[in-house]
DNA sequence: CGTCCGTTTGAGGATCATCAATGTCCGTGG
DNA sequence: CCACGGACATTGATGATCCTCAAACGGACG
């Protein structure tokens, strides 16, 4: 309902950018009058984190760092998509971030980072130095504070996650995968258009389901008239009433 | 493997403590010398801290805020146990996280919190006004970075979480909260006794299946000689090696 | 001691995983 | 430019697992 309001809105604020600086997107602690995520750096802050960042790029299927392996740096998206994944003793590989331009990945855990991550797609990123990142937030405490926020928001991410998989039926975690998706993307021709970076499997590892459960999913939502799928890579809602209702039960 | 004997090592360095003075407990970005989770505040720090809470004592089943409303303050476990969840328009009630001693939870999001939270046992609450919290935090910006390392260790539980609630079999499931219950529990008589202070009920909402799933899984691991079931509140683990193999994977 | 809520146990049905085969897309090399 | 190869995606049939519904059991509390 009104939270769809939202969504929009927030995506509208969202102006296209050439990500020569970092950035930061989140909900804020305190209420704003901007509904929705908001950029949490100022022009200030962006150039201090530029100046002890090195932009990288990365093709599609790059690793960026292995799970259990000793790493220095954590990253911000400049652009493109990256998915954080872990490797089970029983084969299995959930995924359990997308990344997306504007978050933050990376935080290590006794130096050790818990999480392999790969690019999804050509990507552009930020590395920083921990050492130098947590001098420079000793010295600025109101941009420490603005990065607090960026880990509670991607805190309620991975809430709302685990919410999805919690869902028994495929298609519900389809359309909450979905209506995700369409939150983080941001140029899109038609409003109702969906652009789906990565692969059935990808969205399969996430949600917790087979690729084939994956695609019977899609079929469903196509055979109900609520989504459209034009091509493997794009969506288009068609029932937005449905859609919505599906993705927030 | 080696993680058992880090969880063993970090039960054991945790002393009884009155819970005079708020404390936070995880596992820093920087490598360190004690494996497993830290106290990561200063004695100056507690005190500081103190002098903006308030200390609160609740009985179980209080609900210490609900979903959509408006809120001023964050909180600290001093004792006791919480849960947070959500109420879902189907009905359901997933339970996003349980929060022991030296956890921190409250964040509200635009001014609002976003999951409804309430007293598993009769708990001791630090409550900290946001506001205030903030003007510490860009006072102290080492105190701050703590703050930030401890959401940061919320998140990797929040991730745990949704790989637990990714896989299929129910004992599996079981097993992996088992093992984290473990994990946060204090005093253990003997090293292989689980206290289970929350319904069958409120596990099943956790990780995501039925009560009645809930109970035959349990069974399931006591004729399989894995965990030996005294009571409903009270799990001792017979077979540590089968027992590890099915939280892990 | 009785009631009520939570837990356990059982039988039947729904949903997804698995396995196998076909189909489609994309990138590569001729 | 086209043809080929391989990875990914779809489709179908079968089986395992858990959910649902219903009833009996147990403990906690008044």
């Amino acid at each position: 309902m009104h939270t769809h309001v939202t969504r929009r809105a927030a995506t509208l604020v969202h102006a296209p950018m050439p990500c020569e600086l970092p950035s930061v997107r989140a909900i804020p602690f305190s209420d704003t009058d901007a509904n929705g995520p908001v950029r949490l750096l100022s022009n200030r802050q962006r150039h201090q984190i530029a100046s002890i960042a090195i932009r990288t790029r990365l093709r599609r299927n790059t690793i960026v760092y292995r799970e259990h392996t000793r790493g220095e740096s954590i990253f911000i998206v400049a652009d493109g998509i990256i998915k954080t994944f872990r490797n089970l003793p029983n084969g299995k590989r959930p995924v359990l971030a997308f990344w997306f331009p504007e978050d933050i990945f990376g935080l290590m855990e006794a130096g050790l980072y818990v999480n392999t991550t790969q690019a999804v797609t050509d990507v552009t990123l930020f590395r920083i130095p921990l050492e130098v990142l947590k001098e420079t937030l000793l010295a600025d405490a109101s941009l420490q504070l603005q990065l607090l926020c960026k880990v509670t928001h991607e805190l309620r991410g991975a809430q709302r996650h685990t919410i999805a998989v919690q869902r028994r039926d495929a298609v519900g975690r389809l359309a909450m995968f979905l209506r995700a998706l369409e939150d983080h993307e941001v140029r899109h021709d038609d409003k109702n258009h969906i652009h789906i970076p990565m692969s059935r499997t990808d969205i399969a590892d996430y949600v917790g389901l087979t690729p084939e459960a994956i695609s019977r999913a899609c079929r469903r939502l196509a055979q109900h008239g609520i989504v459209k799928f034009a091509d493997r890579s794009r969506a288009q809602v068609l029932d937005r009433r449905l859609f919505e209702r599906l993705g927030s039960a």
